[in-house]
DNA sequence: CATGAATGAGACTTCATTCAT
DNA sequence: AATGAATGAAGTCTCATTCAT
């Protein structure tokens, strides 16, 4: 397992790396030296550390992707969804010590000029708030209410990441799950 | 206004500068050339780049903080003072250009060894999430209700300026503040 | 007696850094904080480091000339002088941690353009030098002999301290001392 | 010759400054400038200043314990030998200018945190030391007479090292070699 | 006598990237 | 595909010294 091919592993080291400290505090020397390649076989792989960002980012959204995709077409309560979905974030919360959003965590620290990065976030963010919406609209059928509806289930989420990570505390996510099921009913 | 003491134009600089590109991406010699002084100079008032982030978010805190006060203190309604709060919000962020909170931004780069910045953070988010309570307290008599209601609303403000940053729309501000005021009746 | 005058605590101050630590290891900051006198104050009793520390050594010698020049003249057996001598200089290196010589150390790093420090170090060895030689001829009435037999104990000594602080041990010490009573029979 | 590789070139620049001027007054720039490579290609050799110094002194240990295991094994007379030690050390203090024993001097400047540097120091002057040690067993067939002989000899060697470098004289060196012979015989 | 702010030069170290092999 | 040497620019921080008050 720790044999994968030298590309595989710069993006797994990388990735652990960049989540567990952000983007601007990992340099290129230590994920190689952690992934054990040299320097020039990392730039064979990718032309630049942006651009493993951003393949560290679609990567995690690949993954993330999926596990929403499958809870989506679930066959369980609308509600019971966003149950499972706060569950989650708030193991996921837990487990990586409060560390927070990866895609908020580089956008924090990604100016205008970042455009790859910047997508990314974009893209992803935009697929959790649909993916919120379409659960909301198996619960009310009307599509204007399942919006609006999806879109502050969406800022509760977020901001109960943001404050988790700030605070290093659970509740913000209780609180937000409390809330959207509240919203919710 | 120019000719104000190095440490302050050290600090008035390094605050626009933290906040426009994130901490990490400043260095100091940006910061000294901007604020046009030596190296040195800077030295002599901050012990180090660190020290001078934590005397920036102090100051940010401080001002914000006096905001706070006032409105808290304002003789209008409750549920219009949220309004007010969101629509402040609103302003910030566009007038920013969505940066965001400097808070959770400084926060997203700082590991567990930088303790004076997590404290700053952690007495900020705390400051305004007492700040919510007691407006809410001042619109149900509930004290535990409040509390609640109050965290509640803390959660979308956060959420609203994470995803209003990294959409670079405004429309989770206004989301939240619509859910903020329904919760609020 | 800490609050003897200001250029006396930064003498006092510098001469434990400079020796625990060595000249060029020290700096002003540390020894204007640690003598608690403001950065132009130093500058008025000094005009520059290395004034400091040709002052400092001079301080040191005073002193130990002193020391010398009684024993020198204390009506002991000449042999018994010597011992006494490599006596001191075994409890002083104890004493000390094995620091060594404040002028050997001191002219470790000091270039030919340090020529005030230079002449503190000369003159001092060349006193240290002229004392043995002078004990020698309180021995040996023939002064050439006598001259001979000073040097070799002064080499003797210098070699002690060095190999002493080099090693940190005491045995060159013990070595030289026997050696040097040895030579003197 | 100058076109040698940069660790090299590193190597032999950094010795002739660190033993030129001494550790602590050479810097990393001044190295590199006359080495002829970017900061960054030193970096790569070399994780910091100090396994530069260790390096160095390393370097100058091997060069110099050839020349003793040569002598040592060399088919003339004991007291010879010591006579060739001494005229080889005269030789290099005036050739080096009267600068002295890069070991006692880069000693005079690390502090006890410095454990690689003290460690090159204490096994070089145990060499030495081991060396005039067997030269007096070579002489002395006792084991216990000739160990303290060559001890002796050694203080010698280290004082007429020191001063001729105090003095920038080289008396103190003919006085040890003439004391050694004496003793020896 | 004393002070604290200001400074140019330089300290050591790391950055992301490229090149010859 | 892989490697280690090389690099210019930039990183944070400290040096001894001066000046206005």
């Amino acid at each position: 397992m720790r044999k994968a091919n030298a590309k595989d592993r710069i993006l797994q080291t990388a990735g652990e790396l960049f989540f567990r400290h952000g983007y601007s505090e990992v340099g290129i020397n230590e994920i190689i030296a952690k992934a054990e390649t040299a320097k020039a076989s990392f730039y064979q792989h990718y032309p630049s550390k942006e651009a493993l960002c951003e393949a560290w980012l679609s990567d995690v959204h690949g993954r993330s992707e999926i596990s929403r995709t499958e809870l989506l077409e679930t066959e369980v309560a609308p509600s019971k969804k966003i149950g499972i979905f706060f569950d989650q974030l708030k193991s996921f919360m837990e487990q990586s010590e409060f560390r927070g959003c990866p895609y908020s965590n580089t956008g924090a620290v990604s100016g205008s000029e970042c455009v790859g990065i910047i997508d990314q976030i974009r893209s992803h963010k935009e697929s959790i708030r649909t993916f919120l919406r379409e659960v909301c609209f198996q619960h009310i059928s009307d599509r204007e209410k399942a919006n609006i509806l999806g879109d502050r289930i969406f800022v509760l989420y977020s901001g109960a990441t943001t404050e988790s990570q700030n605070l290093k505390e659970i509740w913000p996510v209780e609180i937000a799950r409390a809330a959207a099921l509240e919203l919710f009913s």
